[in-house]
DNA sequence: CATTTATGATAGTAATGCTATTATATTTGT
DNA sequence: ACAAATATAATAGCATTACTATCATAAATG
């Protein structure tokens, strides 16, 4: 990905944080800083007030910016799912059949993001592994209806529908363009964690990406159509 | 589903909790009162104490059948799944035919429990609601390699295998059989989750159950098999 | 009916998820 | 250059959570 990306967060809707992070260092270090740490030691155990600790400067200061925990990985999957959009419109600007734009966009959506040697402002290595093991906690909440009312999780819906128009360009009688596609998308971030830690419950295939394999696989015989060849 | 099914928890690993809850009335008023609540408040606002207010009984009490509200909560899935394993056993025990087999499956791992008029002990409806939320908390967890080397997920492994095998038993060179099945049980609650509070991120489809008749067919073209005529 | 065993009641503790207050920097507008 | 506004740091406080410990009492059991 290239560093003429901005990382503004614009994208991101406003109300997901009380002060824009992105409008000052310390709003930068936190939002850093929460993405290693959360990444480290994992949502549950994750607080301000260790945050806080982490860049020598306190609790108090990080909820000027979010207004709580949950906030803030709303807003770290918002970020996520808005990169994500950014990287597949880059990725398919040059691709005109649907076919090939499907293949590609399924492919950085599932593939393994690895890490990567440059200091980035934000690691998205790490906020992948985030986004696989603690994104559901952002929605999976008592306040969902209502967080989704204030538009929340617009990033992501917003990514679903477009990825959808891309299915019912290659099969306009396809009736679950959006089933198929969050089915794959969460079903990928759901193998690479049972790889790691639930073997069971996966398969292991080596030589090849089989998650990425199995969601393109999946994907095109789902829809009907051919796959391009490579 | 007969009430010949002796609700027996012998299938749920016995280190999820410290004294069987089946074995005495606190216990299974612990039980049955912790999935009314829990569905009703969530996971996060789930607390024993409120639980111990709801059962006129106590938070220490409580602690002497689960040592955690996250046990408490692996014992309500592992529950869940030994039971939705009893159910196809019995749904599949006189159907030869593997594609029938998996279709009949598959259509009692993804459809939509009804709320039950008969007054069970455990309310299968409530369950499956809190499967579809709180499941995944389980095991999005620090602790998962740790709680899975215990054993605790077993049920759920388990019932993964077996589904597995139906498939290779249909076509013996798909090479992505567990993928298939969670995925597709995982992608099922997804979509139940979303239909209710994200339906931006599923299909509507009246007049059938949108959500069974996409796991079916899509598992059915993913492995290449004929759907068994209706 | 003596003794385990299960439950209830109460208390206590460290950590969490905040809010509030005040002091001190830093930025800014004039 | 300086006053005023704004941002941050430091500290305290509070209700709740997630437990553990203790002791009394009730129920079951041998």
């Amino acid at each position: 990905m290239q560093d003429s990306f901005t990382y503004s967060s614009l994208q991101v809707n406003n109300r997901v944080y009380i002060k824009n992070p992105e409008s000052s260092t310390l709003g930068r270090k936190i939002v850093e800083s929460s993405i290693n740490l959360m990444d480290k030691i994992g949502y549950e155990a994750f607080t301000f007030k260790k945050l806080g600790f982490e860049i020598h400067s306190n609790e108090a200061s990080i909820y000027r910016y979010f207004e709580s925990k949950n906030k803030l990985l709303l807003y770290l999957t918002s970020w996520y799912w808005s990169w994500m959009e950014y990287k597949i419109n880059f990725g398919l600007a040059n691709i005109p059949a649907p076919e090939e734009r499907l293949e590609k966009a399924i492919k950085l959506l599932t593939e393994d993001i690895e890490l990567d040697g440059s200091f980035e402002h934000i690691s998205k290595y790490k906020l992948n592994r985030i986004v696989i093991a603690e994104a559901s906690k952002s929605y999976m909440t008592k306040k969902v209806d209502q967080n989704n009312k204030e538009g929340f999780f617009s990033c992501y819906n917003q990514l679903v529908g477009r990825l959808s128009n891309i299915i019912l360009e290659i099969n306009p009688t396809y009736k679950y363009p959006h089933m198929l596609i969050t089915t794959l998308i969460e079903g990928a971030h759901h193998q690479r964690f049972f790889a790691q830690h639930l073997p069971l419950l996966t398969d292991e295939v080596n030589g090849e990406d089989a998650i990425t394999e199995f969601s393109k696989e999946t994907a095109f015989k789902a829809i009907g159509a051919i796959r391009p060849s490579k």
